[in-house]
DNA sequence: GGGTGCATGTAATGGGTTACATGATTCT
DNA sequence: AGAATCATGTAACCCATTACATGCACCC
């Protein structure tokens, strides 16, 4: 019985129930499309995609190139679609990410503060970054794919995204100013607190 | 050169910095403290602790107990604090954590729109039920440990998760608003779309 | 001449969970 | 009688990333 069934073989199976790929193509669409919440490594597609086309869920041909490896494209079957509809209706279980951020600001009373400040401003410009670009994604779907019935639950994905980091950033401004009153509050008080440790 | 630096024996350094404790009490601890963004297993807690000790990072001290077997107690040594402050200044770099969930809602077009509004509802349910214990989590400490100098910063991390998750929570409304509109929608057309491989 | 992109893949390595093994005590 | 709690640990397995290997074309 494996632990966890992974999904890595599916969102294979999920991005060629769109169009025929290959390996090379996925990772690129991966990177594209679900790249805020997912990824994944040539390590893992390549022996994946061998498994699927062993197992009758994805066909595979060969497709001639000058200067480059052959380009191999693959593409679902039908059976491949049966599996992946399967999948889809399995109810995800919820899992517990680690976030190592956050254990270091919950660790934080060992270090000065402005460590903490440090890491979550750098924290806070990633994630600016990236709600930008997913902004930008949100406006593309909509432009360039609005009629595909497809693109409400891409949409739906985006959204997850710009709304957990809108949460983040908020996060991250209100702990700024803890980080600073604490920091304040050091400088002003008379000990030195340099090294922590001994201060029960 | 390690690919991720794990965090696993430096968690464990963390918590033993705050107080002495056995394996079996930081499993404890972990769930109890950091279990909404943080786990560890047995077979990471155990072997870690004993590179923990051959590195001179902690000491052990076994406790005889009847009819239980010998309680082994760490202590974080001063070397073991420098360097959880070492890593402590490290700065996180950001990742991108799997999101199993997203990725069916992502791929929701191949499925009929209840399967998701399934998944949605009961991801609903679960976090609803980890944001209650938050609260709870937050008024505790409050509580009973307001005065501890590391108290602020177990709230910084608490505020964490209240954030996300209900932006989480918000995005699960708005998304059941449209899945039933999509289902709706589905309902109202004359097609009949129960399989729907076939139309491109 | 050197970097980047296209394009395939494998091997080594490491991190982590699950299952197993043991066994007394206490609660239901 | 059986389940849960205390308490330790190991072994098997799996999932995933990284680094390596190869090689042409194109652009600067």
């Amino acid at each position: 019985m494996p632990k966890r069934s992974s999904a890595s073989a599916e969102i294979l199976l999920g991005l060629l129930a769109m169009e025929p790929m290959s390996g090379y193509d996925l990772a690129q669409s991966i990177r594209a499309s679900v790249g805020h919440f997912w990824n994944e490594s040539y390590g893992q597609i390549y022996p994946n995609l061998r498994k699927l086309a062993k197992g009758g869920l994805v066909n595979s041909r060969s497709e001639r190139q000058a200067g480059k490896p052959d380009r191999h494209v693959h593409s679902i079957t039908e059976r491949g679609r049966q599996r992946l509809r399967e999948w889809l209706t399995v109810p995800p279980q919820p899992e517990t990410p680690r976030n190592e951020l956050l254990l270091k600001v919950f660790l934080g009373a060992q270090v000065e503060p402005e460590v903490l400040v440090a890491h979550v401003e750098s924290m806070m410009r990633s994630e600016r970054a990236t709600l930008q670009k997913l902004n930008a994604t949100a406006q593309e779907i909509a432009a360039a794919h609005g009629k595909q019935p497809a693109a409400p639950y891409w949409l739906m994905a985006v959204r997850f995204g710009q709304l957990e980091l809108q949460a983040h950033l908020r996060w991250a401004e209100e702990t700024l100013d803890s980080l600073r009153q604490i920091a304040a509050h050091r400088a002003a008080s008379p000990q030195k607190r340099r090294r922590t440790h001994g201060d029960k």
